[in-house]
Formats: C-alpha cells, sequence, structure tokens
DNA sequence: AGAGAGAGTGTACGAACGTACTAATTAGTA
DNA sequence: TACTAATTAGTACGTTCGTACACTCTCTCT
C-alpha cells in the first residue's frame, strides 16, 4: 500500500487532469452564469466529454458546486486577499485589499466578474446550506475589512469617530457595484470610478476635520 | 365594433385578474428567485392552475418575464421615483430619491428585495435582448441619479469639484449593497448602514472642505 | 336567448436535466 | 508482462421544462 489508511480512490493522472479542468471550465462557466447553470452536460459539451465522463469525477451535483465554489475561493485568496494583506498593517492593508480586489475585476481573474459577487446575488435570497455558506463567506469577507478598519483606527491612522463596521460597509459598496457594471456596461473604465470612491471614502476617515 | 381597429382580443374579467394575480406572482418568484426560475408550471403551482392554464396568458415565455419586468418597473416608479422625486429640486430630489429606495427596501415592496437588483446581478454576464434591456434600464436609474446630482450642483447645493457621474456611482453603491446584505442576512437594520453612508456622501459633496 | 370567443383543462411531444447502471479502455503497479 | 482499478463512453430512467393542440366551460355581447 502506498498510501496508508486511506479509503480514497488512487487518481490517476489523466483523472487529475481532467478533474482540474472541469473546475477550470466551471469556475468560469459559474462566474458568468451563475451556480445553477453549472450542469454535467454543458461542462461536458465545452470540454468534449460525455455527460456521464463529467459526473463520474464528483459524487454528484451538489458535490460539483461545492468544490467549484471551494477552487474559486483558493484562487481569491490567492488574487485578493494574498497581494492585499502583503501591505503594511493598518490603513496600508485596507486600501491593499480594496486595490487588489478592483485589480482583480480589471484582470478578469474570472471571466463573469466576481464569482463571489455572482453567488451573493444568486443566492441572497433562497434559503438552504448553499446560502448559508454564501453568507458565511461573505461574512467573513465584510468582517475582515472590519477587523482592518480597527486595527487602523487603533493605530491612530483613522478618526476615532469612524465606526469600523459603517467603514467597511462603505468601502465594500463601491467593490461590489465596480463588478456588477463593469460587467453589466463591458466597460472596464468603471472600475476606476470604484477607486475613487475607496480613494475618498479611505481619505475622509483618514484625516476627518471633527474637532 | 366596440374597439376602433384593434387585433387584440377582448380580455374577459376572469381573465384580467387571472393575470394580474399571475404577474404578481412572477414578481414575487422573480424577485427572490430570478427570471430563471420563472416557469410556468411553478406560477401554476402556486397559483393552483394548470400549466397551461398559465401559459394561455402569454404567447410564450419570454413574453412572461417581458411581461413581469415592465409590471415591476411600474411598481418601482410608484415605490421609488414618484415619492422620491417629490422632494424639492435639487439635493432635496438626490436624497429623495435614496431615501425612497431604502425605505421601498425596508417596507419589502418585493419579497426578494429590490426586483431590478436581482435582475442586474441576474444578466450581468450573459449576451442577449434581456441583458440589453437590464443595462438600459440601469443606465436610465444612474443617468437620473447623475442628472440630479447635476442639477444640484448647477442650484450651487453642492460642490462645483463633485463630478455627478461620480457621486452618482457612490450614491447608488450603498444602496444595492444594502439591498444584498440585508436579504442575505434577512436582517433589514443593514439598510441602516446604508442609510449613514448616503448621509455622509451627500453631506461631503455638499459642504465639502476644499478651499 | 343564442352565438361567438376567451378562459382553462388535459394530453402529448421533444429537449435537457440528474442519476444510476454496464461495458470498454487505459494508466499504473507489481 | 500481466493484473487491477481508475477513467470514460454509452445507455436508460424519471422528472421538468416550453410549446402545441383538442376540448369543455362560461362570460359577454348582440
Amino acid at each position: 500500500m502506498t498510501d496508508h489508511m486511506s479509503d480514497a480512490p488512487v487518481r490517476r493522472s489523466d483523472g487529475e487532469r481532467s478533474h482540474v479542468a472541469i473546475l477550470e471550465a466551471a469556475m468560469r462557466l459559474a462566474s458568468v452564469e451563475g451556480l445553477g447553470s453549472l450542469t454535467f452536460g454543458r461542462l461536458a459539451g465545452e470540454l468534449g466529454l460525455t455527460k456521464s465522463g463529467v459526473a463520474a469525477h464528483f459524487d454528484s451535483r451538489q458535490h460539483l458546486q461545492e468544490e467549484t465554489i471551494a477552487a474559486a475561493q483558493r484562487i481569491f485568496d490567492r488574487e485578493v486577499l494574498e497581494p492585499g494583506l502583503a501591505a503594511q498593517e493598518g490603513i496600508g492593508q485596507l486600501e491593499g485589499v480594496c486595490e487588489a480586489y478592483l485589480s482583480y475585476l480589471e484582470r478578469g481573474v474570472f471571466a463573469g466578474g466576481c464569482f463571489f459577487a455572482q453567488l451573493l446575488a444568486e443566492f441572497d435570497a433562497p434559503s438552504g446550506p448553499i446560502h448559508d455558506a454564501v453568507a458565511d463567506g461573505q461574512r467573513g469577507w465584510l468582517g475582515m475589512l472590519e477587523g482592518l478598519a480597527e486595527t487602523a483606527r487603533q493605530r491612530g491612522e483613522i478618526d476615532t469617530a469612524v465606526e469600523p463596521a459603517q467603514l467597511a460597509f462603505e468601502l465594500y459598496a463601491p467593490l461590489e457595484l465596480a463588478n456588477y457594471l463593469s460587467m453589466l456596461y463591458r466597460d472596464p473604465s468603471i472600475i476606476e470610478r470604484g477607486r475613487a470612491a475607496v480613494r475618498d471614502t479611505i481619505g475622509r476617515a483618514g484625516h476627518a476635520d471633527h474637532g
């Protein structure tokens, strides 16, 4: 036995390649048309496989969706969180994460804009396990922005009168709208509006004339 | 002939009632789960009709979707634009429309939040006639905010250094995010964050300390 | 009152869906 | 080299979709 105590099937190299190819196509498709339009037949057609060939890689459609979300999360972490948090602690990280997000939109990391913004809109109202997962993920993102704002406030880089949760909301809002409008109008220059909004909001929080 | 030169079928009173009942259910369903999940069978089940009974009211599914959008637009006009624009010209109307939108969210006019925000997310990426219609509608909304901002600037109520298009973007962003997050978390109190953001943004544009 | 037509039911068809199987193939290992 | 199991194709089943058509019922108008 090459694998000590493992019930998992031994994956073959070609199967591994197919698996990642399927997930890449799935992320692209889901970012454009949503998780709901993620079907075995659709993916099979785009990849030149048969429906059962695709389905064989996942226990069910539900598992395909969950694996796709997990794969997209890894990409988001690599493309947004990692570079954004590489900035200096405090207001630097707050700016860094916002700029990293806008850059990630501009670079077209996902064909349909932000993968999680698509998810947010698709599962904001419906209930169920995916809704809860999306809500938790969003809470995490917003909570992180709030945490960065709180740190910046403690470091004296933003005004103590600024509520971190409110600042996180006001930064998140233009990021999301930049995503939606740039996709809707197919005009990446809209992202510059988001950039200006972030700059104004952080600048205002930094040197508010309240005294 | 009671109707001079009309090819349209004479609608019976019971048919008229069914028609509006179908559109009401369709708006509710589409605001929650999107236009894509708007099917004859689904509506029939909710209304106690048969699938063909529902389908008989529309030439095709496409027409059902278009009529549903048109009906929602009438409600939006009545619930948001009309009360919002009733305020005093200039910055009053700008505030009025934003507040009317947030109030429309709070009152739960549509079960799934803002009907058009749902559409925006659903058809931001895909191409087609519905995408174009959504894009045009959104351009109209954003253009109206920009026009109100421009008017307010000409009246001297906001700083001349403020770009109307940028201000419109910065007002629209928290409105949208308030919608999505209040639905996602099932917490209407999030709307208060949007209200605060609008207040700050308009206030800042109004008495900017730039000279 | 009677005729005409709109309203709604029931049925049917083809397409696409997820899922569950079998069979053939092929890569990896012993 | 030969075996084993992962990979993939292929097929079939049941459901749901949009659409179409035939049919009954009932409102509305003359």
